[in-house]
DNA sequence: AAATGTGAAACATTTCACAGCT
DNA sequence: AGCTGTGAAATGTTTCACATTT
């Protein structure tokens, strides 16, 4: 629930010194308890009467969380995809530093044209991973060689992937990986506004609660 | 739960006439019992006995979750990663049919020295939706510019949106939106392997039933 | 007065276990 | 024999409601 984390972020930013659950419920549609409940499980922080003091809880929660440190993230597949993500900001401002880009074909990767990044061979794989001290891994390559990317991430010792292929990778116990699917989630959306159509008046979002 | 239907897609071209929900169960870790009560759903159609019949069941399926036909859809922002996501071999090759692409400053694009995607303005957004018929968005801008991207795409009528910007947008109610936040997806990898790493041994999937 | 933290209730999901079909 | 479909149990999640703290 790095939510709500994203959410403390912005409460910082907009000056607030403390929070009460019933507000960060009502950003989430859930109920106050829930939220209590929620961050009760990372040791309790609040004052009664008062809320939780934004700052601390965010500290809190990015210790629990593993992200008072950067982490050091490499990409495989420097087509497109994987150079739209190595620069985007998204990811550019957060806590995970893209370290090397990595590709089969660097010579013919459109990364020469663009923007000068240094892409390395997949061969440099293992050294580069071992060197740079990378710990995360993204796969940005086209899903007959998504399996193949991930064996050689696995191998360099990588314990966490964010799949972008539109395959399933297989990974020894231990490894987990997170699965970005653009088409699962655009059929997801089909399914909701091909629902909303048929039965007019249906709604998913329950409404406001508390 | 369109998973079960990327599984049935690759039986099928697998030639697999039938399946059980033993098998369906196995390939995602959950017990044949919820495979059946998940399939019953729509309709039931498994046979005593013998199992699903491949093709008939993902045909029921691409029924119920609106997959007969093609979906159109738009993105807004032609920087790398709306190019990115325009040429994805996982849209492409889908159901999804990318049919126009929205810039605020369309001849500034790469898209010009890219392959040739004709790159629209904003302002062309309205109509142009109405007349190819857009039914899904996709926002590719930077979150500074994502809400009034959303803001102009449920205007022109669209009621499900992808959303790549990495920040919250408010919608009217009646419309769906998933939120694609890579640096959420890293955070949560993060936590495992910071998990991982510091209880030996510890393990996130309970491994196989049944 | 305004909020937290939590036991107990309500609700949702998943599995067990087995009758019944092919 | 091998599998489905489903009541009933088990488990997990969310909310209610309230005693307690500031």
């Amino acid at each position: 629930m790095s939510l709500y984390l994203r959410c403390l972020g912005e409460l910082e930013s907009a000056g607030r010194e403390t929070v009460s659950s019933k507000e960060l419920a009502g950003k989430f549609s859930i109920s106050s308890a829930l939220v209590r409940r929620d961050l009760g499980l990372f040791g309790a922080f609040g004052k009664a009467g008062v809320g939780y003091e934004v700052k601390s809880l965010k500290d809190a929660l990015m210790s629990k969380l593993g992200l008072k440190r950067a982490w050091k993230v490499a990409i495989v597949g420097a087509g497109r995809l994987g150079l739209a993500l190595a620069r985007h900001k998204g990811l550019t401002q957060s806590k995970f530093k893209i370290v090397a880009i990595f590709d089969k074909a660097p010579e013919r990767t459109i990364a020469k044209r663009d923007s000068g990044f240094e892409v390395l061979h997949v061969a440099d794989l293992p050294r580069t991973v071992k060197e740079r001290g990378v710990e995360l891994g993204i796969i940005a390559v086209p899903g007959a060689n998504a399996q193949e990317a991930a064996d050689t991430i696995v191998r360099a010792g990588i314990r966490g992937i964010l799949n972008f292929a539109p395959t399933h990778i297989d990974v020894p116990h231990g490894v987990f990986v997170h699965h970005v699917d653009f088409t699962i989630y655009l059929e997801n959306l089909a399914y909701y506004v091909n629902e909303a159509s048929h039965q007019k008046g249906h709604s998913v979002d329950r409404g406001g609660r508390d």
